[in-house]
RNA sequence: GGGCAGGUAGCUCAGUUGGUAGAGCACAGGACUGAAAAUCCUGGUGUCGCCGGUUCAAUCCCGGCCCUGCCCA
């Protein structure tokens, strides 16, 4: 009951950590020494012709190890935590038939949540029943949570009034399946872990803010300004999550005129960071994640061959 | 040199008709199951520029000094 989702082998690595931790090129290494093929664990990585702003590994990169999970859609369509398991269920079985062993690798800790927990079988979201909502809780704040209580009042008990996101779901769930979600949400309060192998890239917090900050100018050197620039002048407009993702965002912000790309480099350095720390807070959570310590002295081979022994070992 | 405005948290600023101060952001911790690089919750971290005076009590009033900006010379 507590087990992975179902499609995952029990062969299956995960390799995470915060942004900028340096997990894609300890990932290939990892790969060549298990026999591995990376799957992409990444919200964003899955967008097309979002290349740098995402740091998705270069074709070089790819050209070492089969990725897949990357490039899966276009940024103007709308993705989900569900969808992403399909697409997931779908590579697994192509790297199984490759003959090769599934590492995960990315930074999206509610995917990995989903992979190592699996989700409940809900309804697809519902933009005009939540834009309907949203109107009302705008006219009368608190409107969204008292509705809850009367459907679903364990859920309202855990969900804070000014939760608006996941007040819309659980109001949304009840209104197509006519069962409160709180009878349906089971999936991450099951007691046992995964126990799968889930390896995080663990810096000092003042050494991963430095990365980030290099990172980010590193990224605006590249050109991240003019591949937000050719997004914005194609004839779709960008979905919602992708033009929320970091760095597209603040751009996208900047060339409306609201502020200069050097406010923008500052606010995109802040929100990667901000980010990374919320990232860790999931990762704590996890009671099978083993945390690899990283310095100054460490390098993506060198790592690699530190998770790769831990897998060998024979309590691994 | 003269006039005016200002100096309060890491930053931008509020405020106290005298009772040692609070917002946003930053930062830290937490939550998270079909938008998740999203979103939400909790936490104030301080020689109130410096020195002196008045006062039971000064960040606030008075005097001097220092610094910043603008204007006039």
């Amino acid at each position: 009951m507590a087990e992975a989702t179902c499609f995952l082998p029990s062969d299956a690595v995960f390799l995470t950590g915060p942004t900028a931790s340096g997990k894609s090129a300890c990932g290939i290494g990892l790969a060549q020494i298990i026999g591995a093929e990376i799957l992409s664990l990444d919200s964003m990585a899955i967008y097309r012709r979002m290349d740098i702003g995402t740091a998705k590994p270069t074709p070089q990169e790819r050209a070492l190890v089969p990725h897949c999970l990357i490039d899966i859609v276009e940024p103007s369509e709308s993705f989900s935590l569900a969808s992403y398991l399909k697409a997931a269920q779908t590579a697994v079985a192509q790297v199984r038939r490759h003959g090769a062993r599934p590492l995960f690798v990315g930074g999206t800790p509610l995917y990995l949540k989903g992979l190592l927990r699996g989700i409940f079988d809900g309804p697809e979201a519902d933009q005009r029943f939540r834009a309907l909502w949203q109107e009302k809780e705008r006219q009368s704040p608190g409107t969204l949570h008292a509705r809850l209580r009367q459907v679903d009042p364990v859920s309202a008990e855990r969900l804070h009034p000014n939760d608006h996101k996941r007040l819309l779901r659980a109001l949304e769930v009840y209104e197509v399946t006519g069962r409160p979600i709180s009878s349906l949400q089971t999936q991450f309060s099951q007691p046992a872990p995964s126990g799968a192998p889930l390896f995080v890239l663990d810096w000092p917090r003042e050494v991963l803010y430095n990365r980030i900050n290099r990172r980010v100018d590193a990224m605006i050197a590249a050109g991240l300004a003019d591949e937000v620039k050719s997004l914005l002048a194609e004839n779709k407009p960008l979905s919602k999550t992708a033009s929320a993702a970091v760095g597209y965002r603040e751009l996208i912000a900047h060339f409306r005129g609201e502020y200069s790309l050097d406010e923008a480099i500052e606010r995109i350095k802040r929100a990667t960071r901000n980010f990374a720390k919320r990232q860790m807070t999931w990762f704590r959570s996890f009671p099978e994640a083993r945390f690899i310590p990283m310095n100054d002295r460490s390098t993506a081979d060198s790592t690699a061959e530190t998770i790769a022994a831990i897998l060998s070992a024979p309590n691994a």
